[in-house]
DNA sequence: ATGAAAGCGCTAACAG
DNA sequence: CTGTTAGCGCTTTCAT
């Protein structure tokens, strides 16, 4: 057993052969006789020999690795992305280089440079809160490397991309809550740069303007995280706004929320009724536990990635771009019906 | 602007010099006079040249990346850990391939395979729970590449490691119940072929002799995530056990219990005092808030990490193998004290 | 059925 | 100060 790395070369020059002998046993070429072949193998195994991918990566401009930028990988709906994607890549025989942006744009960029300077076959990308300019992206596609987007869009920019309906599912979620006789409903909005944060609060408003209740845009608050949510709760409580309802960007800042009000006295849906978005581990466990939007992280990873890896290995790249949107269901629990 | 990819041998074409003084052009090497060097570079800028990293991990025998084997990632502890990981390795300029076990043997294998195929520069593993034999470790040392083994180390194998003192912070959690004043203490236990499995229940034991309270084995169950807390709680309450705490080898199967026995009208904290392990984004938002035992993540990645660098750069490898063990602080919520 | 040679993109020792 | 050459490990055309 010879330890250290065993090379092509290696096992060529103790077999007395060649090193393209060697290759082609390896990979069963027709053309190698059956005695090559074993011995070939034999020695290989024996020796522990395992190819270098790089060595391969750099003779077939192929990596047989995709590249993901997200946001925050703490976070249950990232963390479920990513396994969906790191599981669909594996199946086919795909490495993951994973870049977290943390939410900042600079590092996003960065990010961008990293993947494309180690030559990935592809790229996953939502993009980060601050993310307002895109010339990065458009640097990716003059390189011709595929790249799908997830959750967080791009506006308008001519690409692959999942996502969910966010309008829709916003629509539906405020909704609920009307139906179940709310009328004063809060908004706590996410970043207006990103689609997903407009598109939350276009479905908030699409729904109490047909249900032709008044919008007071001092309902609307931007808040989208645990502090903020405490700190805009605190706020509307000091207020004295009468509200009955609160529809948030996510499930975090609905807990933000909930609890503060909880511990200001506020009974939770009877007083206010609360519906989160995201449905990750949090909304099952809270008490009482949380109304939201399962937003299928997992199934978007794997989507993403499956056509990604279409993209990456079709013969023909240059067929129209697909935008895959997914169901997202509204998950009733506690917060919202008494 | 050219598109596509641009090499070091387009930029010399283009400028009539060969490529080696394209490179060490590019390099600042002192050699390479001002003028070169400024045409040099204000080409590679106008092209949009980017190295080709592939190319130069051939060249060096260095990748600059790490691999990652991590059991779940859809976890908060271990996705704290991965940030911790990413956020070092992207400042020292390495890239991080995560790999997931999914808490299977195979694919660890598998993916210890995949890391060295790709010449990673070194490798960090918590191991999966159906780990118990550790032949693909023994290949990476023969191979000299640098392994750090975080949380989930392998017993009596010579490596760096990072863990924390698992036995005592079960203990310390264990002896917070008993100077509660509970008396019949459950454990809901982890894998006992993982170390850290092993140790929190020593812990309990540890806490246990120490207050002379008789150890009672039908007391310490074998459930540790939250639908096997489920059963075991329900199976507790059917044979009518007397007990009035709970020390659990993690705050998901903690919250599984807690849940279950509140559905059945025990109060926590006054009939059952229930601690947890790992203290992640949930502990803090249960009612009642979980005790649980902060078992630092995201730090656990940054020292892994390092301590991986660390070895990968330093001359001279041979150094002693460290283990380090981080602080776990018991933080006391509501679920445990009156 | 096998070998020799070239080249993927880059660097570095050696020459001038 | 700059160019030539060789080579990292592998594959693949072109010879033989």
């Amino acid at each position: 057993m010879k330890s250290g790395l065993v090379t092509i070369k290696d096992l060529a020059h103790e077999l007395k052969i060649s090193p393209s002998t060697v290759s082609r046993a390896l990979k069963d070429h027709p053309d190698i006789s059956v005695e090559t072949k074993l011995a070939v193998n034999e020695l290989a195994k024996k020796w522990n020999y395992q190819p270098n991918a790089v060595a391969l990566s750099l003779k077939q401009s192929r990596s047989n690795t995709i590249g993901v930028i997200i946001p925050e990988i703490v976070h249950f709906f990232f963390s479920s992305v990513i396994s969906g994607i790191e599981d669909v890549a594996y199946d086919a025989g795909f490495n993951v280089i994973i870049c977290q942006s943390n939410e900042k744009y600079d590092r996003e960029v960065a990010n961008t440079r990293t993947l494309l300077a180690n030559r990935v076959d592809g790229i996953l990308v939502s993009i980060s809160k601050e993310t307002t300019d895109f010339g990065h992206f458009y640097n990716v596609r003059d390189r011709v490397v595929p790249m799908v987007f997830y959750d967080r869009v791009v506006p308008d920019f001519y690409a692959d991309q999942v996502i969910i309906d966010d309008l829709d599912a916003a629509y539906r979620a405020t909704k609920h809550l009307i139906e179940n006789g709310r009328k004063k409903i809060m908004h706590f909005a996410g970043p207006q740069n990103l689609l997903i944060g407009q598109q939350r609060k276009n479905g908030y408003l699409k729904a109490l303007k047909e249900a032709r209740i008044e919008i007071d845009e001092n309902l609307i608050i931007e808040a989208d995280n645990f502090e903020k949510a405490r700190l805009a709760a605190i706020k509307v409580l000091d207020e004295k706004k009468a509200i009955d309802g609160l529809f948030a960007v996510n499930d975090l800042t609905a807990i933000g929320a909930m609890q503060t009000l909880q511990k200001r006295g506020i009974k939770i849906p009877d007083e206010i009724a609360i519906v989160g978005f995201s449905d990750g581990r949090l909304s099952g466990i809270t008490n009482p536990t949380l109304t939201s939007v399962d937003q299928h992280g997992y199934e978007m990873g794997t989507v993403a990635t499956e056509m990604l890896l279409k993209r990456i290995t079709s013969a023909k790249k240059d067929y129209p771009f697909e935008t895959k949107v997914l169901n997202a269901n509204l998950i009733v629990r506690e917060s919202s019906v008494v």
